[in-house]
RNA sequence: GGAGAGGUGUCCGAGUGGUCGAAGGAGGCGGACUCGAAAUCCGUUGUACAGUUCUGCUGUACCGAGGGUUCGAAUCCCUCCCUCUCCGCCA
């Protein structure tokens, strides 16, 4: 959520960025019922200040006859004071529940537009294979390797579910390792965090909690969520705390399941496992001072980087435009893959995306920290280490050989303990 | 799941319906003493929102949460939540 007093006193420069980031909000009618609520908060507080007043009259015992009116007045507010309380209970309700549509203020430098064709490549990194026989995708790939059971899953928990099998789950549990080798290296504290979020959590990161729109899981009665990614888990970790400032930076790292709904999401890229209600993460997570939020960003990116850089898996990196930022960023690098199977010829597939969402999700979360000046709303940043089910497509397509085997990327071997998947696994 | 105890400021811990934003202590910060430190002494020390003649001042709210009684609630009543201990169950 934006600084309501921000709103109103930049009120056409965050009209501009609704409008760039292609999003439904009415920063004017928040201004304006921030302007209410204000002047009404102000009647109600010196109606307060008046039965304070009164009340301490009453403390010195006066005699009968002035008891009388004192209580008669005592009276009144008791009235008015009540139907201000609930007038402005309405009030604030509207002023946040639109305020909560209002997306985060964008990066100057971040590219204006609303489709992927507006976002703008910043670099490529590695070359693209090229195969002396027709790749394969992912899913054909892993059929003839009995790697996953699609069709089965649908059968037990629906679809877009999957069982991995065999060599893929070792390749899951390889490639977790390998990105908390690498992030704790990088100074992050290692965790894993509950799959499951309070509402309140949910919300405050960004996410929808309830309704058809929702992207999550609501559990039924119990006022929480399973979660869409650690991030959630992470960014709630200090929820209405007041950090020392010697503490910050804070870069944590969590382990998680992530469950989407991904309703209505469908089409030829959600084939596989590409698209899919549950996978495995390793999110990132820092919390810093304002100043340092720019910085500690390029690093996420840098991290990231390395991590697919040390796959030996093509991908280039991505400044999203304003109209893919969603609402809480203020700056999002995608890191695209090379993913052979995509497509006719191949295509560029997410498998990563770091954001610096400055305090769009601190203000909510009430997370700051002891500034000389006073308390300040942290910044908060994610970034994805790693989405096994994605990190795997990119695995299986770029390595496949031409006998049907994939190779594992030599970084990974160590951590797997194989060097290739199929016709024979390496061996004669 | 059963039984009991309890939720007050950074922490510990008092609190009779008005003099309680809240005693006392610890901790933190500033200062005095000291060659320096410890000890001692003095002072200071919550958060949020709004207003403002704005590096200060004023008002309001906050003693787990929400209701109620009252001219007035940390204090009385109701509901809920949470924590702890013991027992049961369990990976």
């Amino acid at each position: 959520m934006l600084d309501l007093r921000f709103i109103r006193e930049n009120l056409e420069a965050v009209q501009a960025n609704i409008a760039a980031r292609n999003m439904q909000a009415d920063a004017g009618l928040v201004a304006r019922l921030y302007d209410q609520r204000n002047a009404l908060l102000k009647e109600l507080e010196q109606l307060r200040a008046q039965r304070n007043e009164n009340a301490k009259k009453m403390k010195a015992k006066p005699p009968d006859d002035e008891r009388a009116p004192l209580i008669e007045e005592g009276k009144r507010l008791k009235t008015e004071i009540p139907e201000r309380e609930q007038r402005l209970e309405q009030l604030e309700q509207r002023l946040y529940g639109e305020a909560e549509k209002v997306p985060n203020m964008a990066h100057p430098d971040a590219p204006i537009g609303a489709g992927e064709h507006a976002n703008r490549e910043l670099k490529q990194l590695g070359p693209i294979p090229q195969f002396t026989f027709s790749a394969r995708d992912h899913i054909a790939i892993g059929e003839d390797l009995d790697l996953f059971d699609f069709e089965r899953a649908t059968k037990v928990a629906g679809t877009k579910f999957y069982y991995l099998k065999n060599h893929a789950v070792l390749l899951e549990f390889g490639l977790i390792r390998y990105a908390l080798d690498i992030i704790s290296r990088r100074g992050f504290r290692l965790m894993i965090t509950p799959d499951i979020a309070r509402e309140s959590v949910v919300g405050g990161i960004g996410f929808n909690p309830r309704g058809p729109e929702s992207n999550v899981y609501a559990l039924e009665g119990e006022g929480t969520c399973l979660i869409a990614t650690a991030e959630i888990t992470l960014g709630g970790y200090y929820a209405d705390e007041i950090l020392a400032a010697e503490e910050l930076p804070i870069l944590m790292a969590g382990v998680s399941h992530c469950f989407r709904r991904e309703a209505g999401a469908a089409g030829q890229f959600s084939k596989g496992l590409y698209r899919v209600h549950q996978f495995s993460k390793v999110e990132m997570f820092v919390i810093c001072t304002p100043e340092d939020s720019d910085q500690q960003h390029e690093h996420l990116r840098d991290i990231e980087e390395e991590i697919f850089g040390g796959l030996e898996i093509p991908f280039r990196v991505v400044d999203t435009c304003t109209g893919d930022l969603g609402a809480a960023a203020y700056r999002k690098y995608d890191l695209e893959a090379w993913m052979p199977g995509r497509g006719e010829s191949g295509g560029w597939g997410e498998i990563t995306s770091t954001s610096n969402c400055t305090d769009y999700q601190s203000r909510r979360l009430g997370v700051r920290y002891k500034a000389p000046e006073g308390n300040r709303h942290v910044h908060m940043l994610n970034g994805t280490a790693v989405a096994v089910s994605r990190a795997i497509i990119a695995l299986l397509e770029n390595y496949q050989q031409a006998d049907g085997s994939v190779r594992i990327p030599r970084a990974l071997v160590p951590y797997v303990g194989f060097e290739q998947i199929g016709p024979n696994n390496g061996q004669a």
